[in-house]
DNA sequence: AAAAAAT
């Protein structure tokens, strides 16, 4: 199967080969027909399965056909998060480059001006988080009757964000007879309910299993203490041959924090979370995208559909509370057949977090092998001072009185305790010895943003490995 | 338990 199968217009075939694909995704060879027999349409698929393609090519041909008129959008595409309202607009963009075709991305955090500006010159296809587009309409920048073609993109995240409401609202504005595409990587029953009364004879089509983890992705677990993960952390990136990674943590002050550590030790690190203001979550993702920064750390903003080439690595700082999530956050890496590595830090809090994943995964991750780890870069990455025959030692005799000699004598406030002594273990460091890491990462990263052990990297498989990590780290949770 | 989304 070829996108020239498909009955797609010459100019767009065009635009679909200069960005480099000439074979449809599942999703793609499936959706595309249907699409344009104007068919609704219910996908259950996960993202990085080309989805957005699948909507966005037939959509381009249908708007082709026909004119743009004042502040009456012809089409609606409604996503959960501004980051992936614009990446849709940027696949717009690129698929649409030989078409006159007009948009208007409508987004929280930005000015109106523009956006209204857009509208009130004429727009084919609106691309939009629901908060925004709720209130354009409610000052009466827009009108929905004209448009007849409506995709809602990642409906059960939408769902845990609590727009179903504005959902509903929306779909009650738009015109009847029109098309609705809904996509979804769940069917929860909300959703059933939202697809019965706003759906029309929907065609279904699932392409992966919700909730399977593609076999691209490495995944590992590494069982160890809170105040211990920041050390693993940096130990993990310098060893495990990371070019470029996305840091996932549950909570935005972890997120803050750990930038803040990272930075502090050297790594051309950057952060994204709901607390930043829009430029500057737009300013993170450009870097990261450029390569200026290789180590993303982010909140669930960026667990879905999040589209970045070259990502190497996905190391969850914490387990994340909701499974899915888990797979959603791997899943930044290993993207378009690339193979990738997904490293999840294991405290006792975080244990029955994992216990769900592994239930929901139906597979056991296995623990990191800390044996695959090179001897020269171990020796590199491990801390100064100390000979690594002096620290395992350590480990066997006295690894539990090392620790709580470090530890601050506050004991009331386990929470600051906890990062006062993260920011402790970085100055102690020596700032001179921290440069050569910097160079190392900095070139290859400019070189190969992929990862080096494409082809000898085993899938995953439940892991016969039990050896100790390194000293400095501890064995287990202790 | 958190995060996201309009101001």
């Amino acid at each position: 199967m070829k996108f020239a199968d498909l009955g797609l217009s010459p100019e767009l075939l065009q635009a679909v080969e200069s960005a480099g694909y000439t074979e449809p995704t599942p999703i793609q060879a499936e959706a595309i027909p249907q699409v344009q027999m104007m068919r609704d349409l219910i996908a259950i698929a996960q993202t990085g399965t080309g989805k957005t393609a699948s909507f966005v090519l037939p959509m381009i041909d249908i708007l082709a056909n026909g004119r743009r008129r004042a502040r009456m959008p012809r089409s609606l595409i409604l996503e959960p998060t501004r980051e992936l309202a614009m990446q849709v607009s940027e696949n717009f963009e690129k698929y649409g480059k030989n078409h006159d075709l007009k948009m208007a991305l409508l987004i929280g955090g930005v000015q109106m001006g523009d956006q209204v500006k857009a509208l009130d010159e004429g727009v084919d296809v609106l691309i939009a988080t629901p908060g925004r587009l709720m209130d354009l309409f409610e000052r009466g920048k827009i009108m929905l009757n004209g448009c007849d073609l409506l995709v809602i993109d990642e409906a059960d995240r939408m769902l845990d964000m609590g727009f179903i409401p504005d959902i509903e609202f929306i779909c009650e504005k738009l015109p009847t007879p029109r098309q609705t595409l809904l996509f979804s990587a769940t069917m929860p029953p909300p959703i059933k309910k939202l697809a019965d009364k706003f759906l029309d004879n929907p065609k279904r089509i699932e392409v992966a299993r919700a909730a399977s983890a593609n076999v691209n992705i490495a995944q590992f677990k590494v069982e160890i203490s809170a105040k211990k993960k920041l050390d693993a952390l940096k130990y993990l990136l310098q060893v495990d041959n990371v070019q470029t990674a996305m840091i996932f943590a549950n909570r935005k002050t972890t997120v803050r924090d750990l930038n803040k550590s990272l930075r502090k030790a050297g790594f051309r690190s950057g952060e994204i979370h709901g607390d930043m203001d829009q430029a500057n979550r737009i300013a993170e993702l450009d870097l990261f995208k450029s390569g200026e920064v290789n180590i993303l750390v982010c909140s669930d903003v960026a667990a879905r559909g999040l589209d970045i080439k070259g990502v190497s690595h996905v190391f969850n700082y914490d387990t994340p509370w909701h499974p899915d999530d888990y797979v959603h956050r791997i899943g930044r890496t290993g993207r378009a057949g690339a193979k990738g590595r997904a490293i999840t830090l294991v405290s006792p809090a975080d244990a029955e977090a994992m216990e769900n994943v592994e239930k929901l995964t139906q597979m056991k991750v296995p623990p990191f092998d800390w044996a695959s780890v090179s001897p020269e870069a171990a020796e590199e990455a491990a801390p100064k001072g100390r000979s690594s025959r002096r620290r395992s030692e350590e480990r066997e005799e006295a690894p539990r009185e090392e620790a709580r000699e470090e530890r601050p004598k506050r004991e009331r406030r386990p929470r600051r305790e906890e990062r006062e002594e993260q920011e402790e273990v970085v100055e102690a460091a020596p700032r001179r010895e921290r440069e050569p890491r910097r160079e190392r990462v900095e070139t290859s990263a400019r070189e190969d943003r992929r990862p080096r052990y494409a082809d000898n990297d085993p899938p995953t498989k439940p892991g016969e490995w039990n050896g100790p990590m390194p000293g400095f780290l501890g064995v287990g949770f202790n």
